[in-house]
DNA sequence: AGGATTACAATGCACTCGCATCGTAAAAGC
DNA sequence: GCTTTTACGATGCGAGTGCATTGTAATCCT
């Protein structure tokens, strides 16, 4: 046989081209040609790679998940409870063009999964982590006292992550300014943590 | 020539079936003979009221979000500016059949936005009537007194926006219980709003 | 009454799709 | 060194796609 080659980074750098098209023309431009072509490989090596198409788009949508998940940790601000969580907002929302790309291929993803229960299935995997992130915060700030003892962190957190998901799609869109967004995290963080 | 129809029936008749498909299968699932199909009709007649498919779809764009707009202005409750705000919220949250129906419309055409400009435009024009309505309800809470005079209400309307965009997805996906949302919904109004 | 126009239905065309199949060059294993 | 296995490349197939074209029955207008 030829060279023993690493498969996991074979199947990767198809997710990339994969993910660069849905980027650029959404999921129904996704074909095995054209991920090929934009991979600069032949489909034959595609399809040695994922046995179907399904295969590979699920492969992909876990593969722009670690690299979304990778890029926020790499942010945080660690100097407060609040600074972690406002950052990690932050870094969530469509505000340069790598964020409006994997915001893009998120939501073409998230689409989907409307319709296509593996994939509905793949993105409930992540959904948990956010909100144990943020509850984890807020119970870290109540016992330093920089959040109220009485607020419900579960609750609290669902909120924020309902905030962060719901200014994504209308600033990807255009309705909002970068500052009318980050006014309204930092407003609605106020409520949250009492120093900033 | 034939009888006259009427043609905006006959497009809204085509929409609906257009609907069902995303309903069922997302935007990928729609083609010419599809619809024809679901809709009992021939293609020759789909072709007869849309020169293209891509008239059809932001015509079926347009018509389902009248349908959602009339539906939540008709579960409006006008006790009082919160009531009137919660109900616009709950409304537009997936928690039944239809709604999670439009819901699922709503997303497939929003992921498509990301990536065709005529789907985005459309879709803008909708957004300002949300933030709109959310703060003029809290303008009129705080000259009867029951918001606090200090709040801004433009902030306040995007994050009320973001909040109930944000619940949607996650709820549709099947991540949270309508007891959890609904909740989350309350907590927040009880920020902005001072009586039930 | 009859030509003009409307409202379709039917068919065809060029193209793309996922996937199966077949062939082959190369290196691993004995 | 020879067989077996790996890693592809190339090609083809049947199905489906949007759209153009053509045909035709019906009814409006004069």
């Amino acid at each position: 046989m030829p060279k023993q080659v690493d498969h996991q980074a074979r199947r990767r750098q198809i997710a990339d081209a994969l993910l660069r098209i849905v980027d650029r023309e959404g999921l129904e431009g996704v074909s095995l040609r054209h991920v090929a072509a934009e991979a600069g490989v032949s489909m034959g090596r595609i399809q040695h790679y994922f046995a179907t198409k399904d295969q590979m788009m699920i492969f992909a949508l876990i593969h722009v998940h670690e690299r979304i998940y990778q890029r926020v940790n790499a942010c945080l601000d660690p100097r407060s409870p609040r600074d972690l969580v406002r950052s990690a907002i932050i870094e969530m929302l469509p505000l340069d063009d790598e964020r409006r790309t994997e915001a893009r291929i998120a939501l073409a993803f998230l689409a989907r999964s409307a319709v296509e229960p593996a994939y509905a299935a793949t993105l409930r995997e992540g959904y948990p982590y956010h909100t144990v992130f943020f509850a984890e915060q807020i119970r870290r700030a109540q016992r330093s006292g920089e959040a109220p003892a009485d607020l419900d962190p579960e609750r609290e957190a669902v909120l924020l992550f309902a905030i962060t998901q719901g200014l994504v799609n209308p600033t990807l869109i255009g309705h909002y300014t970068e500052e009318t967004v980050i006014g309204a995290v930092d407003r609605h963080l106020d409520r949250i943590f009492r120093v900033r």
